[in-house]
DNA sequence: TAGATTGTTAATCGATTAACAATC
DNA sequence: TAGATTGTTAATCGATTAACAATC
């Protein structure tokens, strides 16, 4: 690693690259160079062997990159060699699906938890866990350390949501709330807006029509 | 319209603009300088003018902005003006959440049906709409034009969905797969890859530390 | 060694920001 | 008119791409 504030564009580039060398590593792929990873991924030659450099020389000259070791130190570096517990604010459909998606735990994500302001929800069941009252969360975060917090309420408790994750020790917060949510330097954010996303995706619609 | 190719990074801060807009609507202000907004959204106020700009002179010197016609100009060109249908391919949890999902509806899109290849949930109610078996899709268009098709389906599947998608006439895949999927010109793609944005998350978490 | 391909410097391109003339 | 603020041109900054020397 010799960082130097990598910027957005690679950090956003790499998750793409792990993918595509898993493919290649099941494949059965040993080795592969910056000019076929370009052929395969759209992306420029230069920008690939430039992005990998920005954490350190993973390449050798006249050979180029072993797939088994690159994909090995992209894992490393997006952090996602070890496992995370996280804990799903708002019992909501959103909520709910990210409980219940099965990708998560494959990759060493772990929902311990979901908890919700509505005295309705307490104690439904949701893939294996009840639903518990905000309330019970300082002490559970006692006994069951988590690291990510996902933010599923609706809009307007986003912000204090994510405040009160905060104050309770959590380092980075999922938001889903189709809001931003602020956060202190130090604390990691990822907002997730569906709403956006849709917007874009219609205002491309109205802009990409030809034949 | 002057239209000149907008820029990805422009697309992506209209969405921005609008939500702020129409929270200063809802709190009844009228005018607007970019000055303002600069301070209340974090962005430049000169590449908030140049981002209007992009899609015409929407100010007035000395003045501002009107709220009400910005937000409205910008509903425009997001196209988030009128009603969209929608159908969701794959009954899933990530299908499920988004056919439950309320915000949909209010800002004007509609899903109107789901489909699915698995036989055992043909039938079966989500929010008042019974799974159909993928065969039944073609027709079901005919009598219900849908402009949107979402991908919810498992990643193996979601390359070859987008397809029959696009083959019956669709022209706009909002895709939820974790994977990315790769479409003609002329058809609009938004990918959502929560993996990707885990990662991303992930990645912070392992680099943003600090006080 | 000759060939291949990286790591890195230099050139280009595009996006952001500053400055200011136009004008309400 | 004087003051405010846009729209737009010019300056700056950063990211992408090309080129090539280093080296396996």
């Amino acid at each position: 690693m010799k960082d130097d504030r990598v910027s957005e564009a690679v950090i956003h580039r790499l998750p793409k690259y792990y993918r595509y060398l898993t493919e290649l590593d099941s494949l059965g792929t040993e080795r592969v160079s910056s000019a076929k990873m370009s052929k395969d991924t759209g992306l420029n030659a230069s920008q690939i062997r430039r992005d990998f450099n920005c954490f350190g020389g993973f390449g050798q000259q006249g050979y180029g990159y072993q797939v088994k070791r690159l994909r090995n130190e992209i894992k490393n570096i997006l952090g996602i060699n070890r496992q995370y517990n996280a804990i799903v604010i708002g019992a909501g459909n959103i909520g709910q699906a990210l409980i219940k998606y099965e990708n998560f735990p494959r990759e060493g994500f772990f929902i311990r938890g979901v908890f919700d302001v509505d005295k309705k929800k307490i104690g439904e069941q949701i893939n294996g866990l009840a639903v518990q009252p905000l309330g019970a969360l300082k002490k559970f975060l006692r006994r069951t350390p988590c690291q990510i917090g996902i933010v599923a309420t609706p809009k307007r408790a986003a912000q204090e949501t994510a405040d009160f994750l905060v104050s309770l020790g959590i380092r980075a917060i999922w938001n889903f709330a189709p809001t931003e949510v602020a956060v202190d330097e130090g604390i990691s954010i990822e907002n997730v807006n569906l709403s956006d996303s849709l917007y874009v995706l219609s205002y491309r619609m109205n802009t990409d029509k030809m034949g």
